[in-house]
DNA sequence: TCGACTTAGT
């Protein structure tokens, strides 16, 4: 860092502390034009005995914006890491959490531990952020061990402490500790912190023990919005969002404002329900009539309630939610999007982009892939449009294949009105485009076709296709009975496609065949050991679950969503 | 004096 001379305005104020933005008022700008201005501590104890030292010529606002946003490099956090370390400031606990949180979001969890080392003066925001560095990153033992020293230090654990840690626990699934720091952290005085209690709720839920997450919350006489969220959350992803609907009538009873985490968490668990894929017919504007949600309770028969129902939930939830943020936006979207109420989707897409908000590339590739299904060019291209209008083309082209959908079947019949032989290929692209657009009844008469007519044999991509496209549709006795029909060895890939539409169908008994035999066939690939660890965690077995996700290793520790436990 | 707890999707 280049030091430059004193300035006329740091010499004329020399004798009083002065605020940066004064100094920089008086005109020094234009000989710090090309390097900010310089800065001093507002602390009178931290300024050496000259009335004034120059250290760096950087602004405190710059500094502090530079370490709150994220950085996206390693390089640059240690560059921010080496400017601090030679100033005063590198001593301040407040800047030493920052950096360690910088080097924790770029992965480098070794230098973040090394800047927890060297400091000397702990806070307990340094404490909690090198505990929740190690736990994000899956170092589980750290993060319980470096919590322990921290009970035996001269320094108490708060809300956060306990929070990072409950949080560590149900993402490794370990019941059994979760049970004892919840035990501590009653003991310590802080059973009815709300930070601590927010967190015990997500990983009670997480954990498919909602009803556990239920009795934490009930505890509490004042639940904060967090709070509130947390349970709704949990209800949502456990399949029960009926009830997390009528947490959402009590909480706005007792004034408490929904936020777009609320909406979320609503709006996830309804999604996730397949309530919205459900057609037309029941129409009423009593949306949280108890009688009404009686009716959806009891019904078993999903064809009687209609989008109209979700529509109007949506909406009145969604309005009475200030600034909803981009996951709120998307959820909606996606809700609509999978309901088939297209013309919501489009309306929401435009009404996001008018409020400055920028639909991320996910969120584009999922709508598209979802009007896939529904095989409509037009509503594509819009979408499509929209993509390249914003620069997400390249990341969304999987969600295009709805044309290929529509076009595939013209290609074919022109190939062979012109007396050309379809081959293997051929054949791949039309099972693909019907897997694509859920076309059941064409995919079953290509494939018959295909070794009837065309005298081709299918190979397991062939198959890979049908069992997707038979599984996705509910039909998996028929997909698996196609896969007994194989020879030993089946393909891994063909199997780990049922079991794919064996967890997403929730038919748990199929999957946790299928899911043994790949398992012992492929012992080494954790994409299985996932699959097969949620159906044990199902079932509550966590010391199976444990022991597939110590096997585990990088990014694939992090396990999947567990939102059909308590349903099943 | 400042930071932190809760949410989705190909």
């Amino acid at each position: 860092m280049q030091q430059f001379p004193w300035s006329p305005a740091a010499t004329k104020c020399s004798s009083t502390p002065i605020e940066p933005v004064s100094l920089f008022a008086e005109g020094a700008d234009s000989i710090f034009a090309d390097q900010r201005l310089c800065f001093m501590h507002k602390h009178q104890h931290h300024l050496p005995e000259v009335n004034i030292v120059i250290l760096m010529f950087i602004p405190f606002e710059w500094l502090h914006s530079e370490l709150s946003n994220i950085c996206r490099s390693l390089l640059r956090v240690k560059q921010l890491h080496a400017f601090l370390l030679k100033t005063y400031l590198s001593e301040d606990p407040f800047y030493a959490t920052k950096i360690l949180r910088q080097y924790a979001v770029n992965s480098d969890i070794n230098s973040a531990h090394h800047v927890f080392d060297k400091t000397s003066d702990r806070s307990v925001y340094l404490w909690n952020s090198m505990i929740r560095a190690f736990a994000q990153s899956q170092r589980f033992f750290s993060a319980i061990s470096l919590f322990r020293t921290m009970l035996g230090a001269d320094i108490s654990p708060d809300g956060h402490t306990y929070a990072c840690v409950i949080r560590a626990c149900a993402d490794n699934f370990d019941y059994g500790m979760l049970r004892r720091v919840h035990g501590g952290a009653v003991a310590a005085g802080l059973g009815l912190d709300p930070v601590c209690c927010s967190a015990l709720v997500t990983a009670y839920s997480k954990l498919g023990l909602v009803h556990e997450a239920r009795r934490v919350f009930n505890r509490i006489t004042e639940p904060d919005i967090v709070l509130w969220n947390s349970l709704i959350s949990g209800y949502g992803s456990s399949g029960l969002w009926d009830v997390g609907m009528q947490m959402f009538s009590a909480m706005k009873l007792v004034g408490k404002k929904p936020d777009g985490y609320t909406l979320a968490g609503l709006l996830v668990g309804i999604v996730d329900s397949g309530v919205l894929s459900i057609g037309q017919g029941l129409h009423t504007n009593s949306v949280f009539s108890p009688e009404l949600r009686l009716r959806v309770q009891s019904s078993n028969d999903h064809s009687k309630m209609s989008s109209t129902f979700t529509y109007l939930i949506r909406i009145r939830v969604f309005c009475s939610i200030l600034n909803p943020d981009l996951v709120t936006w998307s959820a909606l979207i996606m809700g609509y999007s999978q309901a088939g109420v297209f013309e919501k989707v489009l309306y929401l897409f435009r009404k996001l982009n008018m409020e400055d908000r920028k639909a991320d590339t996910v969120l584009v590739a999922s709508v598209l892939a979802s009007i896939a299904r529904t095989a409509n060019v037009g509503l594509g291209c819009e979408v499509h449009g929209y993509a390249l209008r914003h620069g997400l083309e390249l990341d969304v082209r999987s969600g295009m294949l709805f044309l290929i959908i529509l076009e595939a079947f013209k290609v074919f019949e022109k190939m062979l009105e012109k007396g050309l032989v379809p081959d293997e290929a051929t054949f791949s692209s039309l099972l693909s485009a019907c897997c694509h657009g859920g076309l059941v009844k064409d995919g079953r008469e290509i494939f018959r076709r295909m070794e009837e007519e065309f005298n081709i044999r299918p190979r397991a991509e062939h198959y890979v296709y049908m069992v997707k496209l038979l599984g996705s549709s509910g039909e998996l006795e028929e997909a698996y009975s196609l896969i007994r029909s194989l020879p030993e060895p089946v393909d891994k890939a063909i199997l780990g496609a049922l079991l794919s539409c064996c967890n997403s169908r929730g038919n748990s008994e199929l999957a946790e065949t299928v899911a043994q035999q790949l398992f012992a066939n492929n012992p080494a690939d954790n994409v299985y050991r996932i699959m097969l660890s949620n159906i044990y965690a199902g079932d509550g077995r966590w010391d199976d679950v444990k022991m597939l996700r110590d096997k585990i290793t990088g990014r694939m520790r992090k396990m999947p969503g567990l939102s059909w436990i308590e349903s099943s």
